[in-house]
DNA sequence: GGGTGCATGTAATGGGTTACATGATTCT
DNA sequence: AGAATCATGTAACCCATTACATGCACCC
């Protein structure tokens, strides 16, 4: 039972069963809603609708209008729908996480505390600023989407940033406070 | 001023810093030490230690012996370690997440609430295996490295495990009385 | 005149995993 | 007998980003 990867597909069918859409718009979508934990760029959504209309999961329809080029939209078929299904009933792919600060603060030792200090602090306002939006986000969902039955999936991935940037915080004040205590120890064996 | 991405090979010299090793010793090492948020496969360890032996950043001696093929040992030089340094200074570039379980949970509607609460099941457990885990080496380390100026800095990164699992943790907890809300809902109605 | 937004798409390039190929030793 | 561990490496493939190419409209 292999799952042949392919998200990305998968991802378009899912955004695309909320609305028809082109690709410029799924783009446009995907950083107002899943942007903080999903991105797709241009170089996978075009091919990836070309795709999928192929397989008939999606239907393809030009807009034309003076001026600007045409729009292609694509709305999802109910083919498009059953797939999109399937996927979602698969288990999840554990995913190998990579995080580029923890590695540079394994090694951290070789340089100064002072240098390890920035990093953590540029990846705390990263989450403080992160925490802003998803509450912003969330006053902002509960009062468009009111009667949506899907409102409470979409605060579900909210509280799970806000769960997870605000661990982040707490860490990151920790790990500061701990680097304060390397530093200080290092200057009075100068 | 380009960063050209290239954190194998960074990785591999900070890994290389603690002492001399061959491509396979990388290996197993990186699944006890920064495996929780750092990986590479062979396919990306063999043809790096290559290409930093060519640039003089580490240097290769052979060691052969009976039966066992030959080990290649790979040790930093000091050109290497500057290298090391000054990757370690560079400002940590964001990287964008792509989490696949909120990416379903996203679309969780399409699907019965059962469905979504497996997935969530299935990651709760993930990380209460990965906090024990946490807790493990964290205390080995203290045991076996309590002398390493290192050890801090490796400590911190388990402490970046530990609340963020603990924080996953809770979310999974809130999210699954929540999906349980959803699905008695639904029986309800039916 | 120049930047930004609308709108589509391809090609080049990079990053990374998996499968393959090889082969002896040691453990069960 | 067969699996696991030791040990190195390459090739094929997949996934994804970035740069390129095009071009009009609108705003400053």
């Amino acid at each position: 039972m292999k799952t042949k990867g392919g998200t990305t597909p998968n991802a378009l069918l899912g955004l695309l069963s909320l609305r028809p859409m082109s690709g410029y718009d799924i783009r446009q979508l995907i950083s107002k809603s899943i942007g903080h934990f999903w991105s797709e760029s241009y170089g996978q959504i075009y091919p990836g609708l070309k795709q999928l209309a192929a397989e008939g999961l999606v239907e393809k329809k030009t807009e034309r209008s003076k001026g600007k080029p045409d729009r292609h939209l694509y709305s999802i078929t109910p083919d498009g729908r059953e797939r999109l299904r399937e996927w979602l009933k698969i288990p999840v792919s554990e995913e190998v996480a990579r995080n580029e600060l923890l590695l540079k603060l394994f090694f951290g030792a070789h340089v100064a505390a002072s240098v390890n200090r920035e990093h953590v602090m540029a990846n705390m306002e990263f989450h403080q600023r992160a925490l802003k939006v998803y509450a912003a986000m969330a006053k902002q969902l509960r009062l468009d989407e009111a009667n949506d039955p899907q409102l409470p999936y979409w605060l579900m991935t909210l509280n799970y940033g806000r769960h997870y940037s605000g661990a982040v915080l707490k860490w990151c004040k920790e790990t500061l406070a701990e680097l304060d205590a390397i530093e200080s120890k290092g200057k009075r064996r100068q």
